[in-house]
This record gives structure tokens, C-alpha cells and sequence, in this order.
DNA sequence: CTGAAAGCGCTTACAG
DNA sequence: CTGAAAGCGCTTACAG
């Protein structure tokens, strides 16, 4: 049997009001307080959030819509979503998508259902562009993923210069033809897309690209087919953790050294990544940061519900490592 | 304005009843059902989840307490756990625990606020050595981790036999003095310690072994200390994911080679485990298995409630990789 | 098949 | 400070 409030008032002598406002730090004699306290103690009472939730009509709960769960840096985007939220006193809900625009309209009708406080959410470049904030009863941050300018709250890092920054360091190496994987579903994809061809542009490179579905695998199989062709890059870059993953097992698969036959670049400085072959370059991003920023957005546009969107640009984090450098000279 | 079922009913001429039974597929002429479901369509009504699981008594929520989603094993654990509820129209509460038995606590009470449906839970040692089944209102399936003996439903896998295996393969490939750092906060890491112990004796091979805090720093640090000393063995094994990854990391930054200095072996074949240096010997855990086998043995444990618990043991494989080869001869 | 009414377990004006 | 009462938005016997 289920204890309610009604049992934990019976028990103190009090009402259930007062034992609400007991749990809630209302204004409550100290008499009252205690017996109120220890009645709870001795029942092992725990209030019902939903009933709480439909009361008050606060979710105190947030949604957390992202691709996979499994994609590093949306682990560790999450893990700092509910730390915060947590501290808070909030809870969060989270969803994977796939990169499926149809799950992603499924579970934004889910966090309605859910009456949720606000949405953190990495959409697909379809679903963003159709994002209308209006309809929504709840306030959006985008992560990761800017959309259309203008139209949303977001935090995201620069990733056209992040990009830049990754050619440049590999024409400095001495790379001439250089090749990206880049992912085609989201945003980021495309503005890491824009500053590589930019600065490839700039320094008179060769750069070509080919665009994925957005994990290890689609990656793999194209990095696969490209480095057996006719014309293979000296160098290559992946636009995501994932895809960077794909390129390495290629490489390793066709038999190929890094970075004497193809250096190798990307994005997310996952733990794993210093470990193989000589290091992977990667540009790491502050997902710390990220997580953090976005909920604090959350909390500041629920306060001021009639702010312009804004737009947060955090700065990816160069890491050089023996994947780019300069070929070796025999020894 | 949020629209609430009575706003559907009066737009449809039906009673909110009538709106409520078409919702939930209960009995409704063709006619009734066509009005309602137009005016879902056209106000974009969502129902309530609140009051819904108030009023039915029924959260449809599953709840998974783990020590890290940043762990890959508890990663995929989520992902797997999440597809098999959001399949089963549930959802899913999830909880970090850092393996820190008063956190257990405080999220245990919440799962009791939550009025979940079931539990799944890799609890810490401390921790399940105090689980009271009886007083929890919702079942509990733990997983990895296993508990004393017949208290509760688990699914772990065969910890003994796993370690075991990564003996007699050492040892067949001539190792001798065997180091194993296993983490000191789970039931699982005592199992594979056992086994590691055994299979040595057995075997009259030296084994000698080191606890640390489960994480990657901790390993990392007490892995370094023991390749420096004067005792460095010539093979180390790690007792998980984050484990292995502190010990890769000690030997390069030792500047030693896998496996002719020191050979490797270790838990959890994570995507990069084969990326490192000669590829990491591991086992592998039938982690989808394991979370879509702890929402089965939930689902059953609420129909049947007064079951034996039952211990579910699946088995892990062993992938072996150049980290545990031979010596290579001198070339 | 359908509707009116009760009630899930809380919180919160309201009155004292 | 405290309690009685209303009500959050649904679902579900109950009666027809």
C-alpha cells in the first residue's frame, strides 16, 4: 500500500495542507514542522509527481532530443544536461532521433504531452528549417545545430573556422589534396563543409568532399571506396566523431599508415582518439560548456520569455597530434 | 493557451469521455470517432501525461540507474533499454549515480516519486547488499552487476568464466606474471577477480592484483605506478571499458609497446578497442542482449510478481587482438 | 455505444 | 500560521 499525504497528516495531527507546505518550505510553526517531519520519517512518505506536476502545473522537467545517445559527444552532452538539471531539481527526458525527421516530429508531440519546461534539442537540417517556435508551449535551445539564422535560441562553436583552422594546419603539413567525409543531415555538417572549401579556396588546394549518412559505417564505405580509387587524397578529414571512426577503420582496413599514406583529421577529442596510430588531430569542442550554456539559456528565456533570439558561438579547440604531421622522412 | 481535452469534446459535440475512449481505443461508433479525431487534428490536442498517469495509476515509466552514461557499456545499456520501452509506449528516467551509494539512495527515492513501473539498476556492492526488494513499490531487474545470491532478478554475465578465459589465453601465449586492475565498487569486478584468481592458480601462474576507483584516472594512475615499480608484469588486465582505456593510456605514456613489452587484455569491445595500437584483446558483452533481456524479465515480473527471482547469465566472447599475441621474434 | 459524475494525490488561493 | 475547499486534466466505473 502507497502512502499519501492524507495518511502522513492523519498521523501528525495536521492537515494535508500543512504537510504540503512542509515538504514545499511554506510558512509552517516549528511544532507542526517537526511532527509533520517525523511523521514522514516513520511512513517512508514520498510525494506523487504527477499529482504535483498536475497541480502545479510545472513539469519541472526538460527534453533532451538528440541523434543517438551513443554519438560521444551527445553522451557527454547529456551527461552535463542532467547534472545540471539534477541540481536544479529538475528532471530531463530523453530521446533519440536517428537523424529521423519523423521520429524527431514524434517526440517533439511527446515533449507536448510531457508538458515540458523547455527543450534542448540537435535537430535534423529539415526539421530545423520547419521549427516554429510559435506553435511550441515551450521554449527551445538548439545544441550543436544552429538552424536558420535568426529563428532560434542556439549554442554551437564556430565550425566554419574550425574547419579553416583544420586546413590550414594540414596545407601547413604540406597536404595538397585534401579529402572530407562530412555528414548530410545536420547544419554543423555544413558549415564544416563552408570554412574547408573557404579555406581550401584561399590557399589554392585541392579539396574535395563527400557527404554521408552521418556514422561509422556510411562513413567507413565511402572512406573505403576513395582510398581505392584513382584518386586519393593525402589527406582526410571527418566532419564528426563518428565519421572520423569510419575513416580510421578504413585506413587500418586498406592497410595504410597515418599519416605517411593519409593524414588524418576531424572533429570530437574522444578519449580513445590520442590512442590510435599516432594520435588523431582533432578540433575538440567545449560540450561541457555546451550543456551547461544551453540550460542556462533555457532558464534565462523563461524568465524573459520576449528576448531575441540569441546566438551563442563557442571556440573549438585545435588538438595537433601525429595523424597530420609532416611525413616522416625514410629512416 | 494549451487546449485540454473538454476543448476537443465541445468542438466534436461529444463528452470528454467520448474524447478520453478514442484515445485509448475504447468502444466508439465510427461516426463519434471520425468528429473526435478531426477535432485532435484541428486544435493539435495533446493530452496531459500528468494527469493521465495520475488518474490511471500507471506511469508507464521504467527507470535505469546506472553509475555513468558516459561508461560505453552503460551507453548502449540506455540505448537498447530505451528503444525496448519507447516500443512498449513507456518511457524512460535516467540517473548517474558515480557509483556513490548515498546518490543511489536519493535517486532510488525518486524513482519512488516517480512511481515508476520497474527498475533496472547496476547497483554499487554497498548498495545491494542493502536492497530490500520488499519495500520498494516497483520490481527491479539488476543488470552487470548481480547482488547476493537469489535476492533479485538479474542479468549479468559469466564473470568467472569471462576472466577465466583471459587467463588460460595469456597464459597459452606464454605470459607469466599476470597484473589485473579491477575496479572496487561492483559485485562484477569481485567476480572477475575470482576468476582471474582461479584460473591463475589452476594454472600455477603468478597473478597479482590492484583496486582502484572504476574510471579511467584512477587506472590510469595505479597502471603507471606498477609498470615503473619493480614488479612490472608482462601482461595487465583491466576489469572494464574505462579500466582498459587507463591502462593503454599508462603504457604509452611510458613509452612502452603492446604486446612486447606488456601484453593487454580487458573488458568491453568498444568501436576503438580494434583501433589501438595492434588491437585490444576484450571481452565482448551482449550488451543489447542484457538491456533487452532486463525489460523482458521486468514486463514478466509484473505479470507473475511472485517468482522466484531469477538470475539470467549470458556469456561474454572473447575477441582476441595483437595486444595479446606472442612476442613477436625480433625482426 | 455514450454521458454525468467521481476521484487520482496533490497545491493553493481563501478565510480565519 | 492553519485548515477546508476547490481544482489541475484526465480515466473509469456506473447507469442508461
Amino acid at each position: 500500500m502507497v502512502i499519501g499525504i492524507k495518511d502522513v497528516a492523519r498521523r501528525a495531527g495536521v492537515s494535508p495542507a500543512t504537510v504540503s507546505r512542509v515538504l514545499g518550505n511554506g510558512p509552517v510553526s516549528a511544532e507542526l514542522r517537526d511532527r509533520v517531519e517525523a511523521a514522514v520519517r516513520a511512513t517512508g512518505y514520498r510525494p506523487n509527481l504527477s499529482a504535483r506536476r498536475l497541480r502545479s502545473q510545472h513539469s519541472r522537467t526538460i527534453g533532451l532530443v538528440v541523434s543517438d545517445i551513443r554519438n560521444p559527444f551527445f553522451t557527454a552532452l547529456s551527461r552535463a544536461v542532467e547534472d545540471a538539471a539534477y541540481q536544479a531539481d529538475m528532471r530531463v527526458v530523453l530521446c533519440n532521433t536517428d537523424e529521423n525527421p519523423e521520429r524527431e516530429a514524434l517526440y517533439l508531440r511527446l515533449m507536448q504531452e510531457e508538458r515540458i519546461t523547455g527543450l534542448i534539442f540537435a535537430p535534423t537540417r529539415a526539421t530545423a528549417e520547419r521549427l516554429d517556435r510559435t506553435v511550441l508551449d515551450f521554449p527551445v535551445v538548439l545544441v550543436d545545430r544552429a538552424g536558420p539564422p535568426g529563428r532560434h535560441d542556439c549554442v554551437v562553436i564556430d565550425n566554419h573556422l574550425a574547419a579553416a583552422e583544420i586546413i590550414d594546419h594540414l596545407a601547413t603539413r604540406g597536404h595538397r589534396r585534401i579529402g572530407g567525409i562530412f555528414g548530410n543531415t545536420s547544419s554543423t555538417a555544413i558549415e564544416r563543409h563552408d570554412g574547408f572549401r573557404t579555406a581550401a579556396q584561399r590557399r589554392g588546394i585541392e579539396a574535395d568532399v563527400r557527404f554521408v549518412a552521418p556514422n561509422a559505417e556510411a562513413a567507413e564505405a565511402e572512406a573505403a571506396r576513395w582510398l581505392r580509387g584513382p584518386d586519393r587524397p593525402d589527406a582526410l578529414v571527418g566532419s564528426n566523431g563518428l565519421v572520423l571512426l569510419g575513416i580510421v577503420k578504413a585506413i587500418r582496413a586498406a592497410g595504410l599508415a597515418m599519416p605517411d599514406d593519409v593524414a588524418v583529421a576531424g572533429f570530437d577529442n574522444e578519449t580513445w582518439t590520442e590512442l590510435v596510430g599516432p594520435g588523431l588531430t582533432v578540433v575538440e569542442q567545449p560540450v561541457l560548456d555546451i550543456g551547461r550554456t544551453a540550460m542556462m539559456m533555457l532558464f534565462e528565456r523563461l524568465q524573459v520569455p520576449d528576448l531575441q533570439p540569441r546566438k551563442v558561438v563557442l571556440t573549438g579547440r585545435l588538438v595537433v597530434r601525429g595523424s597530420s604531421e609532416a611525413r616522416r622522412t625514410a629512416g
